[in-house]
DNA sequence: GCAGGCTCTTTTTTT
DNA sequence: AAGAGCCTGC
């Protein structure tokens, strides 16, 4: 048992100069903090940052000056002398919002930031502290991180081991589970009856045990047992919490709406003692129930805290009023919300703009007309630009539209989210090479990289080293080296493996004399991994060894392989690609918004089953709702000028066309800050029908429609819009004269030679044409409107083809 | 050991 | 529709 004072300032050079600064100095009026972060802040702001002492509850509405808020107050519990920079905990949920406010904090105390060790994201923090106390819990200090990814391959393996069918129940639907229960705080032991009896005919409480075991012997932890595991530890050692008790004196957590129950007796215990704990949230933006995040928390905290000082910050600092009024309305729908109204004294501004679009197609066609407008300030419209445009979608699935249109009409755009740097299959795999040099019995390393590149331990080999290692309670990588050393594994994969072995101490060896970055390139040269991908032809293997070559280059940042693999686990982020070159517009999801503002904001897809989700409605029914209705405000509240909600009449789900009702959000937003471009005609020739909540009827079918032109709804759709002049409507118009593809035209023709010449053919750019000749996929077709060219067919439709 | 074909799924996403 | 993952047949 570790009786290590867990923060000796040896162990952290930089805590160390933080200490060193004398704290009469610091405290000093004005000392070598000036006092100017407090200029400009408004009453209830200035009293959230004031009140240091007791526990403080700050409900910070969308667009308030938040994060301000937060650094302002931890600038002024370290230029007041209340506390050292090293005496604050201060956890965000990403690690974007901790880099900020490291940032941001530094910009007003100075070099002193450097010495807050305990300023970063939940995770984070709880991995330093449990680094610290691992034998409490069975592990070492050294253990690895697992991701989502080595977290379901575990998984399966248990599942698999206890001859369950791993199709039958998913590794994944064990993992939601066992999340689930760590992000309660529920360890096996704690389990509650029944709990996971849904799960292989109730063994889901066993096989959950069983991880837990497995996960000790490999001495690793997923993310929820950093927070899991350390709860243990302070529930369990009075001692170690006293003493993290006396060092976080204060406490200050941002987003805590976003916290979830592990996360929330976590924090209990640590402010048990002073009760010097703020926190900062706004339960009308708590959007992550999903995974686990408890609005109760944030609704509760005045019960928790007897006593606790409330103030809310309802001066909105970015948004029109008449977008206030209108997300303000629609929030108001909700029953359990703590209760904020705000205003803003900035000036008046347009009103929400509504349209009704026939399809997805139309609607990505109108945004992106509307788009340009706004770049041009056509009409009555603010002149805005790229940078400060974004569209927030509810699904990622809907963004394929909007793609294919800005694609079509050469609109620079950025999508935000999609896959991550590190769950790329090369930097993962080089990874579990750095993983196993450094821990030897990281089992998920060793299983993912021991036959790769081949090795000749194959299939066969694996099971037996697994069958072993569960056997003696050993890490596969012991159980393998023992076997082939004892001859259990013959043939071809017992050379290699040993060799293999040998070629681990060696770097291992290496490690001690070489940097990280130079490791890792010894690594990565000599098992063959690189060689591996050079010699592969496939198109995309260039590009991982680019990718591997920047990894490289980002390992040289780090002065330890251990610093670098912690950074990995835990906090390394995609690299953002093509930041440069001119300005772009923003492709997001509704979650991913949070936190930040356009001045001009499209939010498509307000359909009754897209958004709300359907699947949220009956998985929460009506906490299901009020979380919807939360992230219909957090993209509303987005918006600092200008905010356009679109739904379309039809969508296409899993191919399959299906009419949608305008979302009832939409009946929500109050008529009088909100102007319908919408032409009377969608919907039974009412929006007012859609909008006093009968939803009015659908007169649109598109199984009966008839193909062969444009539909008489379709044309009052294009017309509605045509007030506009943007180059996007004009090049549509030309289009639109031809035979236009009807919006449910396959994009592009099925494979294979389908034209004949002497068939009429149309264009998305060229219009209508004649098929001249035909080889292999490429026609040569003579347009009415422009010359002769020579097409794919894939970018082609017969004119007169049948949309069904 | 691999390619290709087959089936299945398909909200949101961090750490 | 399309992508992912799995299986099967060479």
């Amino acid at each position: 048992m570790s009786t290590e004072w867990p923060f000796d300032p040896e162990d952290d050079p930089l805590a160390a100069y933080a200490e060193r600064i004398p704290l009469s100095q610091l405290a000093q009026a004005g000392g070598p903090v000036p006092r100017d972060y407090l200029d400009g802040l408004n009453a209830p702001q200035r009293e959230a940052v004031e009140t240091l002492d007791g526990p403080v509850l700050v409900l910070a509405g969308a667009g308030s000056g938040k994060t301000r808020v937060l650094t302002a107050r931890l600038a002024h519990l370290i230029a007041t002398g209340r506390a050292r920079p090293s005496e604050i905990l201060a956890v965000t949920f990403t690690n974007k919002a901790a880099r900020e406010m490291r940032e941001r904090v530094g910009r007003i105390i100075g070099e002193a930031v450097e010495g807050m060790p305990w300023l970063g994201t939940f995770h984070s923090i709880a991995a330093k502290m449990l680094r610290r106390h691992a034998e409490l819990v069975g592990l070492t200090s050294s253990f690895a991180i697992l991701d989502a990814d080595d977290q379901i391959r575990l998984l399966k393996q248990v599942i698999v081991a206890e001859g369950i069918d791993e199709k039958k129940f998913p590794a994944k639907n064990l993992a939601a589970l066992v999340d689930g229960w760590k992000n309660r705080g529920l360890t096996p032991e704690k389990l509650p009856k029944g709990e996971g009896d849904d799960f292989a005919q109730g063994k889901g409480a066993k096989l959950y045990a069983q991880y837990q075991d497995r996960l000790r012997t490999l001495n690793a932890a997923d993310f929820g047992d950093l927070l899991l595991h350390m709860l243990t530890i302070l529930q369990g050692y009075p001692e170690v919490l006293e003493r993290f008790r006396e060092r976080l004196r204060y406490l200050l957590v941002d987003e805590y709406q976003d916290s979830n129950v592990a996360q929330y007796l976590w924090l209990r215990l640590l402010a048990g003692g002073h009760r010097n704990i703020c926190v900062v949230g706004d339960d009308d933006q708590s959007i992550y129930g999903w995974r686990g995040a408890e609005v109760g928390n944030i609704l509760r905290f005045e019960k928790d805290f007897p006593g606790a000082k409330v103030v809310r910050l309802e001066e909105n600092y970015r948004s029109t009023p008449e977008i206030l009024a209108a997300a303000g309305a629609v929030i108001s729908g909700n029953r359990e919300r703590l209760g904020k109204t705000l205003w803003t004294q900035n000036p008046s501004g347009g009103k929400v703009r509504l349209m009704g679009l026939y399809d997805g197609d139309e609607e990505a066609r109108w945004v992106g007309e509307e788009i340009e407008a706004f770049m041009a300030g056509l009409g009555r419209r603010p002149k805005i630009g790229l940078d400060q445009t974004a569209i927030l979608v509810r699904a990622s699935h809907q963004m394929r539209a909007f793609e294919e249109r800005f694609l079509a009409i050469g609109l620079p755009y950025r999508v935000i989210g999609g896959p991550r740097f590190y769950e790329r299959q090369e930097i993962r795999d080089a990874i579990a090479y750095l993983r196993l040099v450094a821990q030897p019995d990281d089992g998920l390393a060793f299983e993912r990289i021991v036959n790769l590149p081949r090795r000749g331990v194959g299939e066969q080999t694996l099971q037996a080293i697994h069958q072993q290692s569960r056997f003696d309670n050993v890490s596969p990588s012991r159980a393998a080296l023992k076997m082939a050393q004892n001859g259990e594994i013959g043939g071809k994969a017992r050379g290699t493996l040993i060799l293999f072995f040998e070629t681990l101490s060696r770097w291992r060896a290496e490690a001690e004399k070489l940097t990280p970055a130079e490791l890792a390139a010894l690594v990565l040269d000599e098992s063959g991994y690189t060689a591996m991908w050079k010699a592969d032809k496939g198109a995309d293997a260039p590009g991982r060894l680019d990718n591997l070559k920047e990894l490289v280059r980002s390992i040289g940042d780090f002065p330890t392989l251990q610093g670098f693999l912690e950074h990995v686990s835990l906090v390394m982020e995609a690299s953002r690609d093509g930041e440069g070159a001119g300005e772009r517009l923003t492709l997001m999801t509704l979650h991913a918004a949070k936190g930040l503002e356009y001045d001009l904001v499209f939010l498509p897809g307000w359909e009754e089953g897209l958004f709300p989700s359907q699947r949220s409605l009956d998985e929460s029914g009506r906490q299901g709702l009020e979380e919807e209705r939360r992230l219909a405000y957090v993209g509303m509240t987005r918006a600092r000028k200008i905010l356009n909600i679109s739904f379309a009449a039809n969508r296409r789900i899993y191919n399959q066309w299906q009419s949608a009702l305008p979302s009832r959000f939409i009946d929500e937003t109050p008529p009088a800050v909100v102007e319908i471009l919408t032409p009377p005609g969608l919907y039974g020739g009412s929006y007012g029908a859609a909008r006093r909540g009968s939803y009015g009827v659908t007169d649109v079918e598109p199984k009966t429609w008839r193909p062969g032109g444009p539909s008489p709804l379709q044309e009052q759709v294009r017309q509605a819009s045509n007030p506009y002049d943007s180059p996007g409507w004009k090049r549509m118009q030309a289009q639109a004269r031809q035979a236009t593809p009807l919006p449910t035209a396959p994009r592009k023709a099925a494979p294979g030679p389908q034209f004949a010449p002497g068939e009429r053919v149309s264009h998305a750019k060229f219009g209508s044409g004649v098929v001249i000749a035909v080889e292999a996929d490429t026609l040569t077709v003579a347009f009415d409107q422009a010359d002769e060219k020579r097409i794919k067919a894939g970018f082609v439709t017969r004119s007169d083809d049948a949309p069904f």
